[in-house]
DNA sequence: ATGCACTTTCCCGTCGTGGCAAGGTCAAGC
DNA sequence: GCTTGACCTTGCCACGACGGGAAAGTGCAT
């Protein structure tokens, strides 16, 4: 199997397969003679994981453990469950972030009678009377987890 | 002033001041005879509106368009609330995209007993029946970046 | 005159991906 | 044969929004 079909088969394109080959994430594939990449269905199973990961929002620093542990026939599921609770914690974390950022502007935006005049209550904001602490950040940055 | 002042009472490093120059979101500062930049109280507060917008998460394109919206003294405020109503939609969809997915893992996560034993739903929903669609975008937005 | 704090420019790394270029390989059609 | 077109190869550049660090210049205090 040439990478074009490896690539549709698993939903990785061809390029993210070279991609993850260089950086050790998947094997380096066997060689057909004419210099092709060789690719079997147990390549194409991997590289389906792999996407399927991705999907999830796994970094590939965890899908390399995750690929680990998917291969290890002794492993943990708590091993698994502790990455995957892990990277659930970091989305909540972002969302929440997020969260905040859209809630704050759209408090703005309320406020903002978007009308034909310049007044206007989000350029106010965005000039910000917070000129106070150059080092205190507005918003909770992703590093400082409120546990 | 100098840049380290100015980054100080800006809340913006000296290295993106002078990368938001390089890149023209803000003007060319003057220099003193030394060749180093100077600043004065205007540059400070247009820098602290920069950062002000980064804290909400509006991209360097919008803050563009932001930037000349407060120096024009004919806007509308519609077109404020455009830009920033339009941002918290962006924001409102990669929120929901975070959410399906840390949901998602969530649900495996549950289902999985976290003990010593290999057999893992979530390593089972990796696996996933799902083959060859086309990949999902990106999941992680330029909004949520470290620093 | 030496040290230290600050500045300058320039280049590289992040992360996961897309795009392009220049060339090799193979099967089909003329 | 010879061309066309679809596939593959390696490799380099780009993104966003920075951070890090090198090598060199500036300014002030001791």
């Amino acid at each position: 199997m040439q990478i074009g079909q490896a690539a549709k088969a698993s939903g990785v394109t061809a390029k993210m397969i070279r991609h993850y080959e260089a950086i050790g994430l998947v094997p380096s594939a066997g060689r057909q003679p004419s210099n092709y990449r060789d690719y079997d269905d147990a390549d194409v199973h991997r590289l389906r994981f792999i996407r399927r990961s991705r999907d999830l929002g796994f970094p590939m620093d965890r899908i390399r453990d995750l690929l680990k542990l998917w291969s290890d026939r002794h492993r943990s599921s708590s091993e698994v469950k502790a990455i995957a609770l892990a990277h659930v914690a970091e989305m909540e974390t972002r969302i929440a972030h997020m969260r905040e950022m859209a809630d704050v502007l759209h408090a703005l935006a309320d406020a903002c009678e978007g009308n034909g005049r310049p007044e206007c209550p989000i350029i106010r904001g965005l000039e910000g009377s917070d000129a106070g602490g150059p080092r205190m950040p507005a918003y909770l940055p992703p590093g400082s987890v409120n546990h």
